[in-house]
DNA sequence: TGTTAGCACTCAGGTCAAACGAGTGCTAAC
DNA sequence: GTTAGCACTCGTTTGACCTGAGTGCTAACA
């Protein structure tokens, strides 16, 4: 058990050298640095060990060795120690969630340089509303022009979506306002996913010009309701590691930063409320076989769902990251509160 | 004149064959693929001229000639051929202006991808509303929460801008409505950048509640009233040009991309509403001393400016780049055509 | 039995000189 | 004015060599 013991402090040593310098780590560094009590052939032993086990990797025989992907796991799993964020950190993190700015994506701008700043990776901000959940309070159409108005839609939770709509015959003003009024009425409590649905339902019964207009309302909102936001900042940090000093490999990994599919398929973390963490192959990704991404899903009080990904390589400064991830989780919860104080 | 019309020539060819390969060009070259009547002799005086000349540099004594950023001005302000547009390229970026989707978010976003991909370079588009310019046609206040209202402002040119606003007391959707109505009828032709000025100035004669709303709207707006967008495309593109195989190279220039204010006063050419060209130290920024920028702006038919801007290396393809711009002005214009059509 | 010292061995990376070759400039002849 | 020829330059490639960090194994030690 002692050995045991051992063997998981050496590893965890290795672990925490590579992280720290991107360089293979061989026997002696960890018998001077880490362990000194123990020789180097001693820990020889026990890396050559670890590495049957399938915890480190040697690149060849005469560097030292690497963590292997399940290395990394176990150290996400076990071995993280909690790391405290400096008070400059902890106010740079709060400052995005400053109370002036309520524009969803200005926030989620900032928030992105933040992070993406104080942990020196990318990060990835998407915002997303889960429409199944949310409920409708109520509408308004506003004229633009003769034949285009603006569908407003707000739900219980406050959340607003505008979109625009092409009539097919104008519209006086006033009657706009009673049919958005009545409208209003009728569908106040509908599920959002059951609008469509609802809409229709109501023309049946209604006279010929109104029918004809809910149907245009009741064909338009399913394409255009998509309001999610998806903002990266920090792109160019990923350069600056060693691990993507090949161009090419930096131009693959950036070129997935570019593909809003492939973002978003990273950031659906199937709806966990937890922070995840996935290394190398489990990214389900190829391009992104050697790097590590962290997310972490928030729910905003306006029934948003806001979730972060930190991607670097996967020798990633997990403790740290984490420690980011929960004082954005804190700042966020405080934000609420301020906003109850203020709703007295 | 003969001779100096064979020095143009013999440069032009230079400029092409660097474009082309990014390898400095030798006198062999040119007399073989280019210039086969005369010998590689006679090519390299001629040379030798254009460098006394500041049209080439020579990295080293044995290596060939590069174009200087004086030639390549030259070559833009002169030699420049139009490059024919593939019909593929041509419907790719007739595709973004596609009728559908009206959001401008997403028109940018389409553009973006299409000139990157097309030119293979990095692609800023950035959409503002010049304020100065734009008329006021009529407004709407729309409740969200209690307290809480959107404010809708619609111009004559039919662009239109939210913003939420936050009132010091709850008010009927009904009274919402008159006071949209009221002040849409009080403001219609009143200039935007007006706008601020002549709330007040009505508020002066109104009761103390309306005067109160007045003012909060008055407030209001000008912070939030900006609505540029600002969108990248085609990072990653730059990382395949040999001159960014410096992964430090290539880290400054991603930053540039990431900052919003350079990128910003990169696409801000003073109004000017033609395609401008800025080689190397042109551009006024020190990370972009081996970068070429080709900027072009089009006004849309409500009154928003499109900027766009291609960012390359300094041995760009220009006349392809050109021409690109160009078929995004005719598409911008087809656009509007079509609109006209519908609007019969 | 676990630990350690010692030693032979491996292998990437750095250094150095030589060979190479793409290119130039100059000169002399056409 | 053009061109062939030639010496010269200089970055790049090649290969031999050395160095040093690291390993694995063995034998001795506690």
């Amino acid at each position: 058990m002692e050995i045991l013991d051992r063997k998981y402090r050496i590893l965890q040593a290795i672990i925490d050298d590579y992280i720290l310098t991107a360089l293979p780590v061989g026997s002696r560094t960890i018998s001077r640095k880490y362990e000194q009590k123990l020789s180097s052939a001693t820990i020889r032993n026990e890396m050559s060990d670890l590495e049957d086990l399938g915890y480190l990797d040697s690149p060849h025989t005469s560097a030292g060795r690497i963590p292997s992907n399940k290395a990394y796991r176990l150290y996400v799993d076990q071995m993280l120690q909690p790391i405290p964020l400096s008070l400059e950190d902890v106010a740079y993190i709060r400052s995005c969630f400053d109370q002036r700015s309520r524009q969803i994506e200005q926030i989620s701008t900032r928030l992105a340089r933040a992070l993406s700043g104080v942990t020196h990776y990318t990060a990835a901000v998407m915002t997303r509303m889960p429409r199944e959940e949310q409920i409708f309070s109520h509408m308004q159409l506003v004229p633009v022009a003769d034949r285009r108005v603006i569908l407003i839609l707000v739900t219980e939770s406050g959340a607003v979506t505008q979109m625009p709509v092409e009539l097919d015959a104008a519209i006086d003003p006033d009657v706009l306002y009673t049919v958005s009024k009545f409208l209003s009425q009728r569908l106040a409590g509908c599920a959002m996913s059951r609008l469509h649905q609802a809409l229709l339902e109501i023309a049946e019964g209604e006279p010929e010009e109104m029918s004809k207009l809910l149907k245009t309302l009741a064909a338009q909102d399913d394409d255009n309701m998509d309001t999610g936001s998806l903002v990266v900042g920090g792109r160019s940090n990923l350069l600056s590691f060693p691990e993507y000093s090949d161009v090419e490999k930096a131009r693959n990994l950036l070129s997935v930063l570019e593909t809003k599919d492939k973002l978003v398929s990273l950031l659906n973390t199937h709806g966990e409320m937890e922070i995840t963490v996935r290394i190398g192959p489990e990214t389900g990704m190829e391009e992104l076989k050697d790097c590590s991404v962290v997310t972490a899903s928030y729910r905003m009080r306006d029934g948003r769902v806001n979730t972060i990904g930190l991607i670097g390589p996967t020798r990633m400064q997990y403790g740290r990251v984490l420690s980011v991830l929960n004082q954005v989780g804190r700042s966020i919860y405080e934000l609420f509160d301020s906003q109850d104080d203020e709703q007295k």
